[in-house]
DNA sequence: CATAAATGATAGTAATACTATTATATTTGC
DNA sequence: GCAAATATAATAGTATTACTATCATTTATG
């Protein structure tokens, strides 16, 4: 097993793939294969060619592509908050460990060698690009209840607490942050495909500033 | 015809639905059956079936479903262009237009009895649970070029520059509105389905307060 | 070594996303 | 008011997708 294992709720797979050669394997194709082709055009069949299996042994694992999609998703906010409370060790103040914590949802993200199967950097583009599909359906409610969504909020509030460090006034720390990390993904995807929709040409570090301008604007006590 | 068009791009239809009787049942089922189903589970079939003709007749009028969703995207934003230009009107500063402005992004759309076959309301709540499934695709940069995004981009722009009138020296106004736009989508689904993403369990009028307090403290001259 | 479990190979089904064809209305131009 | 053009209805057909099922074979485990 790995010295880091990041845990996903049950409910998102059949099978766990982390257990196994071929469910790794799975994972690591997955992540090839969707960011290459997008989400809509991936089948399990082709992820069968991929992992030279076959269609049966993927839905042995995973439920279906919706499934798989959430898993991965999970996996990466599960991901991030471990990164996060690495970092946040060395950070003494709440406004340092926000601003670190924005520049982790935003700058690319290197390669953990302790987790082969798992290329973080393109999970994160594969998140930026597919992030909303996972709730945006009229399954929200029951996948709701299994926890399809429970590392995007674990997230959330961990942000939103240390903003009620800084002000223990501020009304809107949940929206404040699922705004702020949703705005993460979204201003990444626009500045490479929409670009009128961002101020960022000059790269990630732009997008970095609006977020914590925007963010310490807002929690400030006036 | 009526007495208020919006107009949208011809590259968003074969055929223009708002110019036949049968083009604008498809639009009018379409709202209905797609915020019943979810894009997701609709099908061209059954449009036809409930418009009381058939699969082939829909197919003449939209090239496929995705087409179809940005066809009554773009209608929306659109329309809200209009709705907002109506209203500044009225009203002398930047600040009153922005803060116009997402109130109408945000609270309950009456119908607008100019334009029978379109129930803006429904078509609302059909924006706030698909919008970004236009865009969060491979086909993302050609769509882009054929003007499938333009109803979005205009609204940033304008916001935008209301933004400026306040504060010229503004740096991020594009990924301000973005962020702003797509915040109050999401907001409203989050109080919806996933309330611990979000503050506003008192309703829209608290997703409206936290929006307007985000836009004006970001912009504020210091 | 025996048994169970995981995987591979293959087949099959219902639904989807179209395309094509022809017949029948309906509109429009003269 | 009629012919020609156009729009729509009715139907059929194809390739792909999203699964489910079955059974043989390999691999792990006690």
């Amino acid at each position: 097993m790995n010295a880091l294992n990041i845990s996903v709720s049950a409910k998102l797979y059949n099978k766990n793939p982390e257990e196994t050669d071929l469910g790794k394997r799975i994972l690591s194709k997955s992540i090839e294969l969707m960011e290459e082709m997008g989400y809509e055009h991936l089948t399990f069949k082709k992820i069968g060619l991929a992992i030279e299996s076959t269609e049966a042994s993927v839905y042995r694992y995973f439920q279906n592509k919706h499934q798989l999609l959430a898993y991965l998703i999970n996996w990466y906010w599960g991901w991030l908050e471990v990164k996060m409370a690495q970092e946040f060790m060395m950070l003494n103040s709440a406004e340092d460990k926000l601003k670190r914590a924005i520049e982790l949802l935003v700058l690319p993200m290197d390669e953990d060698e302790r987790i082969p199967h798992i290329d973080e950097g393109t999970l994160q583009h594969l998140v930026v690009a597919e992030y909303p599909k996972i709730y945006l359906t009229k399954e929200v409610d029951a996948e709701n209840e299994e926890g399809y969504f429970l590392g995007y909020k674990r997230i959330c509030d961990t942000l939103g607490n240390l903003a009620l460090q800084i002000n223990p006034d501020y009304k809107y720390p949940h929206s404040l942050f699922s705004t702020v990390i949703s705005a993460a993904q979204s201003q990444q995807f626009f500045t490479e495909h929409l670009p009128r929709l961002s101020d960022a040409a000059t790269g990630r570090g732009a997008i970095v500033e609006f977020l914590t301008e925007m963010t310490l604007n807002s929690i400030q006590k006036r």
